[in-house]
RNA sequence: GGAGAGAUGCCCGAGUGGCUAAAGGGGGCAGACUGUAAAUCUGUUGGCGCGAGCCUACGGUGGUUCAAAUCCACCUCUCUCCA
């Protein structure tokens, strides 16, 4: 493998964005070893085998990962199904139901088409860590467990905030970062990418490695991107994330309704903008704040759709919020109700077509004032719909139907 | 193993026999104002029912009582201190 960028240069990429190198001269050394041997560095990074939908939190580390394949490095992408198996005991999240192997490489399959839209899918390692945690002994976790103290343990933020408050551990999640550490052994990883939640865990995967004979590998980590409510950490379960299959128009919008003081962060973390070029769109952002978000989001609209595809969502969002527009989407989704021979109540409508979760979120819907009837703001709940009759719904901002009764 | 404290709605947390679908806060949702931003204000926040009302709910099970989140017994889980 010969590499096209020096080791210097491939240094300035790589470090770019990343909020903590450990460490920079070992990183250097080693892709000057690596420069010269012609062997390519393994990265790897760990997922999760039970979150498939990937989002934009996800992809800051992705782009990482795809620098370090342009510069061609070996990218292992690590799929924790044996830790995923164990079920998950943190905090307050109900233990996840233990996953099967055929629901493991399901995901697995979809991780990669996602995955395929940053990452060079056919140039990557795919590895699962149940292939060496799984034949793992007693005696072996023995030696592992044996590396870690408790109090080193505990050196941890969460453990160590969670142990103060008095809210449980169990010791199973003394293991995760042991196992995962371990994985950084098996595969003999020369670095290990993360969010910067996770530097515990890729120290651990350092101290590991050094127990176990090996070089330490180099622990890169990078900013958690906050969801689309500006306050915590993107994620699905909070339901304030982006994902890359969701289709354009969501992209689009849901970028729109991010704070203003998110969109410096998005713009570097989530575009391939020059440092010239960001400091512009910086600058910007106090004057025209509304046309720096709209250009983010069909920048980013665009690197999962393609650019024709940004410019119709634009188009679709300039006409559903804008001035000029006439307050509808355009392409609204159908629902096809049977109508029984009396008819159906304003409230069932809403409850059918799943705009309303229930009837008494139906209700108080209607009485704030949320619902529409072709535009014309309801306030009946018992208005009754007859067969043959065909409108368009909307309940709240977002929520838009194209009602047929039949 | 011993002693003590605790488990309440999406989250935190008040509530020690009826007035409790359960204070207050957070979060969510909706409305006004906007740029699907922020800030602010207002409303709302278990399910079913047009409604009277019914059902489900205070860790679990059983009991006392006309009546239990509240009292009793047992169980499960968590935390603290001692060993």
């Amino acid at each position: 493998m010969k590499f096209s960028a020096t080791p210097q240069e491939q240094l300035q990429i790589l470090t770019t964005g990343v909020v903590d190198l450990v460490t920079r001269e070992e990183l250097l050394s080693r892709l000057e070893k690596s420069y010269q041997t012609g062997k390519p560095l393994v990265v790897k990074l760990g997922a999760d085998p039970s979150a498939p939908d990937i989002h934009l939190g996800h992809t800051v580390v992705l782009q990482k990962m795809r620098q370090f394949q342009a510069l061609g490095h070996e990218v292992v992408f690590l799929i924790g199904d044996f830790t995923g198996r164990v079920g998950d005991p943190t905090g307050k999240k109900k233990t996840r139901p233990a996953l099967t192997e055929e629901e493991v490489m399901a995901n697995a399959e979809t991780y990669k088409v996602q995955i395929g839209k940053i990452l060079d899918v056919g140039r990557m390692r795919l590895e699962f860590n149940s292939r060496w945690l799984a034949s793992l002994n007693f005696a072996d976790v023995l030696k592992l467990t044996a590396q870690y103290t408790v109090a080193r343990m505990l050196e941890r933020d969460d453990f160590a905030n969670r142990y103060k408050g008095q809210v449980p551990i169990s010791i199973v999640e003394f293991l995760y970062p042991l196992m995962q550490g371990y994985d950084s052994v098996a595969l003999k990883a020369d670095v290990e990418l993360g969010g910067v939640d996770q530097t515990f865990n890729l120290l651990v995967g350092r101290d590991l490695q050094k127990s176990y004979g090996q070089a330490p590998q180099i622990i890169m980590t990078m900013p958690i991107l906050e969801g689309i409510d500006g306050k915590e950490k993107m994620s699905k379960s909070l339901g304030n994330y982006v994902g890359i299959n969701e289709p354009p128009d969501q992209i689009y919008g849901k970028l729109m309704s991010i704070p203003d003081d998110l969109m410096g962060k998005y713009y570097e973390l989530l575009t391939d903008l020059s440092p010239a070029q960001l400091a512009e769109v910086k600058r910007r952002a106090g004057s025209e704040p509304k046309a720096v978000k709209m250009q983010l989001a069909r920048r980013i609209t665009a690197m999962y759709h393609g650019e024709a595809a940004g410019a119709l969502a634009e188009a679709g969002f300039e006409k559903l919020f804008g001035k000029t527009g006439d307050g509808l989407p355009d392409d609204l989704e159908e629902a096809r109700l049977a109508a029984p021979p009396e008819g159906l109540s304003l409230i069932r409508v809403l409850t059918m077509t799943g705009l309303a979760p229930s009837g008494g979120e139906a209700k108080r819907l209607l009485q704030q004032g949320g619902v529409r009837v072709d535009q014309a703001k309801q306030t009946d709940q018992n208005r009754l719909f007859h067969k043959g009759e065909t409108f368009i719904l909307q309940a709240g901002k977002r929520g838009f139907r194209r009602v047929i009764l039949e």
